[in-house]
DNA sequence: GCTCTGATGGTCT
DNA sequence: GACCATCAGAGCA
Protein backbone atom coordinates (compact mmCIF):
# COMPACT_ATOMS: atom_id res chain seq x y z
CA UNK A 1 0.00 0.00 0.00
CA UNK A 2 1.01 3.34 0.21
CA UNK A 3 2.36 3.95 -4.08
CA UNK A 4 5.83 5.23 -3.50
CA UNK A 5 6.83 8.33 -5.74
CA UNK A 6 9.48 9.58 -8.25
CA UNK A 7 10.22 13.14 -8.26
CA UNK A 8 8.17 14.08 -11.27
CA UNK A 9 5.36 12.67 -9.66
CA UNK A 10 4.66 9.02 -11.12
CA UNK A 11 4.23 5.81 -10.00
CA UNK A 12 8.14 3.98 -9.73
CA UNK A 13 6.39 0.65 -11.23
CA UNK A 14 6.01 2.56 -14.15
CA UNK A 15 9.88 4.17 -14.44
CA UNK A 16 12.26 2.41 -17.34
CA UNK A 17 15.56 2.52 -16.37
CA UNK A 18 18.22 3.96 -17.77
CA UNK A 19 20.89 2.94 -20.31
CA UNK A 20 23.41 -0.15 -20.03
CA UNK A 21 26.68 0.62 -18.53
CA UNK A 22 29.19 0.27 -20.94
CA UNK A 23 32.73 -1.74 -19.99
CA UNK A 24 34.37 1.21 -20.43
CA UNK A 25 32.60 3.06 -17.28
CA UNK A 26 33.77 0.62 -14.81
CA UNK A 27 37.67 0.91 -15.61
CA UNK A 28 39.72 2.35 -13.75
CA UNK A 29 40.91 2.35 -9.72
CA UNK A 30 37.84 0.25 -7.87
CA UNK A 31 38.21 3.28 -5.15
CA UNK A 32 37.42 5.37 -7.95
CA UNK A 33 34.74 4.03 -10.04
CA UNK A 34 32.55 2.34 -6.94
CA UNK A 35 31.19 6.12 -5.68
CA UNK A 36 30.13 6.31 -9.71
CA UNK A 37 28.23 2.94 -8.77
CA UNK A 38 25.81 4.98 -6.16
CA UNK A 39 22.46 5.88 -7.90
CA UNK A 40 22.93 3.16 -10.81
CA UNK A 41 20.21 0.63 -10.77
CA UNK A 42 20.74 -3.12 -10.27
CA UNK A 43 17.49 -4.92 -12.11
CA UNK A 44 16.60 -8.54 -11.67
CA UNK A 45 14.10 -10.37 -14.00
CA UNK A 46 12.73 -13.43 -12.21
CA UNK A 47 9.11 -15.21 -13.35
CA UNK A 48 7.71 -13.43 -10.40
CA UNK A 49 8.47 -10.25 -11.17
CA UNK A 50 11.16 -7.98 -11.62
CA UNK A 51 12.83 -5.87 -8.34
CA UNK A 52 15.17 -3.15 -9.06
CA UNK A 53 16.79 -1.35 -6.52
CA UNK A 54 18.66 2.14 -6.91
CA UNK A 55 22.47 1.48 -5.20
CA UNK A 56 22.83 3.49 -2.14
CA UNK A 57 26.31 2.16 0.05
CA UNK A 58 29.14 0.41 -2.16
CA UNK A 59 32.75 -0.77 -1.01
CA UNK A 60 35.85 -0.75 -3.47
CA UNK A 61 38.39 -4.03 -2.92
CA UNK A 62 41.53 -3.49 -5.18
CA UNK A 63 43.41 -6.28 -7.43
CA UNK A 64 46.45 -4.83 -7.83
CA UNK A 65 47.54 -6.46 -4.36
CA UNK A 66 47.94 -3.97 -2.33
CA UNK A 67 44.56 -4.74 -0.40
CA UNK A 68 44.73 -7.68 1.68
CA UNK A 69 40.97 -7.36 2.57
CA UNK A 70 40.27 -7.97 -0.80
CA UNK A 71 39.48 -12.44 -2.15
CA UNK A 72 41.42 -11.67 -5.05
CA UNK A 73 44.34 -11.02 -2.58
CA UNK A 74 45.91 -14.24 -3.12
CA UNK A 75 45.19 -14.79 -6.95
CA UNK A 76 42.90 -16.30 -8.59
CA UNK A 77 41.70 -19.00 -6.14
CA UNK A 78 38.88 -20.90 -7.17
CA UNK A 79 36.24 -18.92 -5.57
CA UNK A 80 37.67 -15.53 -6.92
CA UNK A 81 38.34 -16.65 -9.51
CA UNK A 82 35.91 -14.48 -11.53
CA UNK A 83 36.92 -11.13 -9.76
CA UNK A 84 39.95 -11.43 -12.80
CA UNK A 85 37.37 -11.66 -15.49
CA UNK A 86 36.41 -8.33 -17.58
CA UNK A 87 34.65 -5.84 -15.78
CA UNK A 88 30.47 -5.63 -15.13
CA UNK A 89 30.69 -9.40 -14.17
CA UNK A 90 28.85 -9.89 -11.03
CA UNK A 91 30.78 -11.87 -8.25
CA UNK A 92 28.98 -13.48 -6.29
CA UNK A 93 30.37 -15.41 -2.89
CA UNK A 94 28.75 -17.42 0.25
CA UNK A 95 28.99 -15.14 3.25
CA UNK A 96 28.91 -16.82 6.99
CA UNK A 97 27.59 -20.15 6.29
CA UNK A 98 24.53 -18.09 5.76
CA UNK A 99 24.36 -15.04 3.05
CA UNK A 100 25.25 -14.52 -0.66
CA UNK A 101 26.85 -11.44 -1.15
CA UNK A 102 27.38 -10.08 -4.47
CA UNK A 103 30.26 -7.52 -6.21
CA UNK A 104 30.43 -6.23 -9.49
CA UNK A 105 33.89 -6.87 -10.98
CA UNK A 106 35.81 -3.84 -12.02
CA UNK A 107 38.94 -2.34 -13.93
CA UNK A 108 40.58 -4.41 -16.70
CA UNK A 109 40.52 -8.02 -17.14
CA UNK A 110 42.81 -10.04 -15.34
CA UNK A 111 43.25 -7.04 -12.47
CA UNK A 112 41.04 -8.49 -10.02
CA UNK A 113 39.29 -5.65 -8.62
CA UNK A 114 35.36 -5.50 -7.16
CA UNK A 115 33.19 -3.30 -6.16
CA UNK A 116 30.64 -4.89 -3.22
CA UNK A 117 27.28 -3.97 -3.34
CA UNK A 118 26.13 -2.74 0.30
CA UNK A 119 23.19 -1.34 0.42
CA UNK A 120 20.34 -0.17 -1.93
CA UNK A 121 16.85 1.72 -2.47
CA UNK A 122 14.23 -0.89 -3.89
CA UNK A 123 12.40 1.21 -6.70
CA UNK A 124 10.58 -1.07 -8.42
CA UNK A 125 8.99 -4.49 -7.23
CA UNK A 126 8.91 -3.40 -3.85
CA UNK A 127 6.31 -6.32 -2.49
CA UNK A 128 8.34 -9.19 -4.05
CA UNK A 129 11.10 -7.52 -2.47
CA UNK A 130 9.52 -7.80 0.95
CA UNK A 131 7.65 -11.13 0.48
CA UNK A 132 11.64 -12.26 -0.49
CA UNK A 133 12.66 -10.41 2.64
CA UNK A 134 9.74 -11.22 6.03
CA UNK A 135 12.38 -9.70 8.42
CA UNK A 136 12.24 -6.45 7.08
CA UNK A 137 9.80 -4.44 9.11
CA UNK A 138 10.35 -1.09 6.82
CA UNK A 139 10.96 -0.21 3.19
CA UNK A 140 14.31 1.10 4.27
CA UNK A 141 15.54 -2.49 5.69
CA UNK A 142 14.65 -4.65 2.22
CA UNK A 143 18.09 -3.94 0.96
CA UNK A 144 20.04 -2.55 4.02
CA UNK A 145 23.60 -4.69 3.89
CA UNK A 146 25.07 -6.73 1.56
CA UNK A 147 22.95 -9.92 2.56
CA UNK A 148 20.20 -8.38 2.30
CA UNK A 149 20.26 -6.70 -0.98
CA UNK A 150 20.74 -10.42 -2.54
CA UNK A 151 17.55 -11.95 -0.84
CA UNK A 152 15.78 -8.77 -1.72
CA UNK A 153 17.19 -9.09 -5.59
CA UNK A 154 17.36 -12.87 -5.64
CA UNK A 155 20.52 -13.10 -6.61
CA UNK A 156 22.71 -16.11 -5.79
CA UNK A 157 24.97 -19.03 -6.73
CA UNK A 158 23.22 -18.89 -9.60
CA UNK A 159 24.51 -15.52 -10.95
CA UNK A 160 27.96 -16.39 -10.53
CA UNK A 161 29.61 -14.77 -13.35
CA UNK A 162 26.19 -13.06 -14.68
CA UNK A 163 27.05 -10.40 -17.50
CA UNK A 164 25.46 -7.42 -15.57
CA UNK A 165 25.93 -5.23 -19.47
CA UNK A 166 23.68 -7.71 -21.40
CA UNK A 167 20.96 -6.99 -22.63
CA UNK A 168 19.22 -10.08 -22.71
CA UNK A 169 20.80 -11.20 -18.78
CA UNK A 170 18.32 -11.70 -16.02
CA UNK A 171 20.75 -9.51 -13.50
CA UNK A 172 21.59 -5.94 -15.13
CA UNK A 173 23.03 -2.55 -14.05
CA UNK A 174 21.61 0.69 -15.38
CA UNK A 175 22.89 4.66 -15.37
CA UNK A 176 20.75 6.08 -12.75
CA UNK A 177 20.21 9.64 -11.67
CA UNK A 178 23.75 9.94 -9.25
CA UNK A 179 23.33 10.83 -6.00
CA UNK A 180 23.43 14.79 -5.08
CA UNK A 181 26.43 14.10 -2.25
CA UNK A 182 28.70 11.27 -1.77
CA UNK A 183 29.92 10.08 1.55
CA UNK A 184 33.20 7.99 2.49
CA UNK A 185 34.38 6.41 5.10
CA UNK A 186 36.70 2.70 6.31
CA UNK A 187 35.15 -0.18 5.36
CA UNK A 188 32.58 -2.72 7.52
CA UNK A 189 33.25 -6.29 8.60
CA UNK A 190 36.83 -6.41 7.49
CA UNK A 191 40.08 -6.98 9.94
CA UNK A 192 42.80 -5.79 7.78
CA UNK A 193 43.62 -2.84 5.78
CA UNK A 194 40.51 -0.67 7.80
CA UNK A 195 42.10 2.38 7.04
CA UNK A 196 40.82 2.81 3.86
CA UNK A 197 38.19 5.09 3.39
CA UNK A 198 37.13 3.03 0.65
CA UNK A 199 33.33 2.87 1.25
CA UNK A 200 31.13 4.96 -0.17
CA UNK A 201 27.75 5.86 0.43
CA UNK A 202 24.95 8.63 -0.71
CA UNK A 203 24.92 11.37 2.05
CA UNK A 204 21.97 10.63 4.31
CA UNK A 205 20.41 8.07 2.22
CA UNK A 206 17.77 5.95 4.78
CA UNK A 207 19.06 2.70 3.46
CA UNK A 208 22.48 2.72 4.16
CA UNK A 209 23.71 0.14 6.65
CA UNK A 210 24.46 1.12 10.23
CA UNK A 211 27.46 1.91 11.30
CA UNK A 212 28.60 4.19 14.20
CA UNK A 213 29.70 7.57 12.98
CA UNK A 214 33.65 8.04 13.87
CA UNK A 215 33.63 5.12 16.16
CA UNK A 216 34.48 2.17 13.79
CA UNK A 217 32.51 -0.73 13.78
CA UNK A 218 31.47 -2.48 16.64
CA UNK A 219 34.82 -4.68 17.48
CA UNK A 220 34.58 -8.48 17.90
CA UNK A 221 37.75 -9.61 17.24
CA UNK A 222 38.69 -8.79 21.23
CA UNK A 223 37.31 -12.35 22.22
CA UNK A 224 39.50 -14.27 24.59
CA UNK A 225 40.96 -17.26 23.36
C1' DG B 1 18.13 3.21 21.58
C1' DC B 2 22.61 0.01 21.86
C1' DT B 3 25.38 -4.34 22.53
C1' DC B 4 26.17 -9.05 22.28
C1' DT B 5 25.79 -13.83 20.54
C1' DG B 6 24.47 -18.06 17.92
C1' DA B 7 23.74 -19.91 13.50
C1' DT B 8 26.11 -22.17 9.69
C1' DG B 9 29.18 -23.78 5.72
C1' DG B 10 32.48 -22.58 1.97
C1' DT B 11 37.32 -21.42 1.49
C1' DC B 12 41.97 -21.63 2.39
C1' DT B 13 46.15 -22.75 5.19
C1' DG C 1 40.59 -26.49 11.75
C1' DA C 2 40.35 -21.51 11.75
C1' DC C 3 38.54 -17.76 9.52
C1' DC C 4 35.20 -15.08 7.82
C1' DA C 5 33.32 -8.42 3.11
C1' DT C 6 26.56 -11.11 7.96
C1' DC C 7 21.97 -11.23 10.01
C1' DA C 8 18.31 -11.55 13.36
C1' DG C 9 16.87 -11.64 17.78
C1' DA C 10 17.44 -11.32 22.68
C1' DG C 11 18.74 -8.65 26.56
C1' DC C 12 19.57 -4.35 28.67
C1' DA C 13 19.46 0.85 29.35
Amino acid sequence: MGVVLTRSGGPLSDVVPGPLLAPEELLGPPDAVAPTLLGCWLVTDRPAGRVALRLTEVEAYAGDGTDPAAHSHRGPTPRAAVMFGPPGRLYVYFSYGVHWCANIVVGAEGQGSAVLLRAGDVVVGEELAAARRPAAKAARDLARGPARLTQALDIGPGDKDADLLDPSSSVRLHRGEPPVQVSAGPRVGISVATELPWRFWETGAASVSAFRPGGGPRSRRARQD
